[in-house]
DNA sequence: TTGAAAGCGCTAACAA
DNA sequence: TTGTTAGCGCTTTCAA
């Protein structure tokens, strides 16, 4: 049906030989170039890759594993990937692994099947993602977002803990002082370490204002802080929670998206508004300009994590031998009305 | 590296025939079989899939081609070619097309060149799409959500007219009467479709109750209606136009999410709210349940837009020769607050 | 039921 | 610079 190189070839009076030179930058005449080209145009061919990955034992594939699909933090670092990618005329396969390990292990063996040139992963699990057969067999790989435990690859992460020290710094600037913390589970990194970044800038605050320590409970930065499980109500739960306590917050620095959708809904029901009630989210909010009054936010640089992880993996690809890398990008706040200050 | 077929047949002691046969259902005695499966668990051996398909002449990967990963209505359709798809152990390859004819294009190349099994394709263009290359090489394929011109392929479409209809006259119903209606750009099918639903829904009212015809303009269809470009500046400058003209419509019927987003803004501005002033948005907005009041919408079947698509095109993989089909699959109404009714 | 052998379309080593 | 040749790993006749 589709023509072969040897069609192409036999049309234009060379070898094959010269056909796969001309489209693969071998040298060959200007002359024959062009005949293997008119040739090839005629008959509508195109190399076919199955084959060429079959001879050269790389494929011009690369996989994306990531945990959902339908989460815009991951669907744009997929963008950053394919961008990426697209410069050196690699494809991306975008899989879809739904936070199941064993889904993301049976994508990782077709990755192995198909002899991709090399695969980006978000892991499922930091704890039980393993990536150890794909190390084994020498298949390049870059892990993003997540470091599964173990494993010997680069890495390209977010810096959880500069972004939420920021963002924690920037409502303390504004006139915010008793600035609750609502984090993710205990244990996940992200949650320790953007809760970390919070407990940093309250600290240095207080040591650089020690009068003010009478204002704030016995220690605000437990007293304050939350572990709830980065979903809505999760996040409305422990705001409605932080708002019963004698000593109310004036604040609250939100450790992820969704959390910050219920905190949102409790400060609503309790009669408190932005930006008097000071408020914040790690993580983009689509919607966030908005609502009124608009949400300001914490930006993860989830293209340019999609973008850099590409990177590092063609690097891998190249076959340069370089030490594995760990690549730590950094947030931008996105300062909108809801931390315009308490008086504002 | 890795292990061959021929290595697992010298390690059973087989020929590299019957270990092909052991992974595709061939007739071997149950013995060796036996033997053949211990050799390959202990090899780690998977069958290489590259050699496979140059063998074969097929994949077993399935390209989808849409026009923006970022937009949750594409998405949800990925989750549900995916799944569909994984329930005969193909995989999905996902190529972001950018809403650009040439990227179309050259993953389509990619697609003919990668010899994969078939193609799932919401085309970035109704008019310029090309589909023409994979059927003249006998590629199975399917069109989703728009059906490109000119093209002899398998369609799953939204039932537009439909949805739009029932939206309209869930309005009516709701006690709305002078309904307007924000459409999207002129000559789009779905804008017209979605048009065609609120006219019908609207002249089958008045039709209904001539009597009432003295309460509108001289022509509601056409004087409240105006075509934007599907985006929130085009809902918001419709919608401020709307509410400038002397009679005022008590309601808007907006014909896609964003647009609505915008509408909403230019309500707020003039001080009205829902439900006073009803608003239903046709397509799902991520955050419909959490602005207050919550937004009614018309949910589009994304998912099973997906499922059903990658169903028909394995019923053609598969080399059924039955005749084209259009498949057209309904909304469904999701009733929420902002149409209440204008007493409510 | 089994194995030997051919060949899918391409590239790369080698010889000319 | 060009062509010849071998072979990537698999499946599929064909003959035994």
């Amino acid at each position: 049906m589709a023509s072969t190189i040897q069609d192409v070839a036999k049309a234009a009076g060379v070898s094959a030989a010269t056909v796969s030179r001309v489209f693969n930058g071998g040298r060959v005449t200007a002359e024959r170039a062009e005949r293997v080209r008119r040739a090839a145009a005629e008959l509508g061919f195109a190399p076919n890759r199955v084959a060429r990955s079959l001879r050269t034992q790389r494929a011009s594939v690369i996989g994306l594993l990531i945990p959902d699909i339908e989460n815009p933090f991951f669907t744009a670092m997929a963008r950053g990937v394919e961008d990426a990618a697209q410069q050196t005329n690699l494809s991306v396969v975008l899989c879809n692994t739904d936070e199941d390990v064993d889904k993301e292990r049976r994508y990782l063996e077709v990755a192995l099947a198909e002899q991709m040139a090399g695969v980006i992963v978000a892991a499922a699990s930091r704890e039980r993602t393993d990536l150890s057969l794909l190390e084994a067999r020498g298949m390049p790989v870059v892990a993003v977002d997540r470091r599964p435990r173990g494993s010997n690859v680069d890495v390209v992460l977010v810096d959880n803990a500069h972004g939420s020290e920021d963002a924690t710094a920037h409502m303390l600037a504004r006139g915010y002082r008793r600035i609750a913390c609502i984090t993710g589970p205990q244990g996940a990194s992200t949650s320790e370490e953007r809760l970390a970044g919070y407990r940093t800038a309250i600290g240095d605050f207080l040591r650089a204002h020690p009068d003010r320590a009478g204002e704030y409970p016995v220690d605000p930065v437990t007293e304050w802080t939350r572990f709830a499980d980065f979903k809505v109500e999760g996040g409305h739960k422990a705001m409605a929670d932080l708002l019963a306590r004698p000593e109310r917050p004036d604040a609250v620095f939100v450790a992820n998206n969704l959390m910050a959708v219920g905190a949102l809904r409790a400060l609503r029901e309790a009669g408190l508004n932005a930006p008097e009630f000071g408020i914040l989210s790690f993580g983009e909010v689509p919607w966030a300009p908005m609502v009124s009054p608009s949400l300001t936010t914490v930006q993860l640089p989830s293209y340019d994590l999609g973008w850099t992880a590409a990177s590092l993996l063609q690097d891998r690809m190249s076959g340069k031998d370089r030490p594995l890398q760990t690549v730590v990008l950094r947030t931008a706040l996105q300062v909108r009305d809801s931390t315009s200050g308490p008086g504002a």
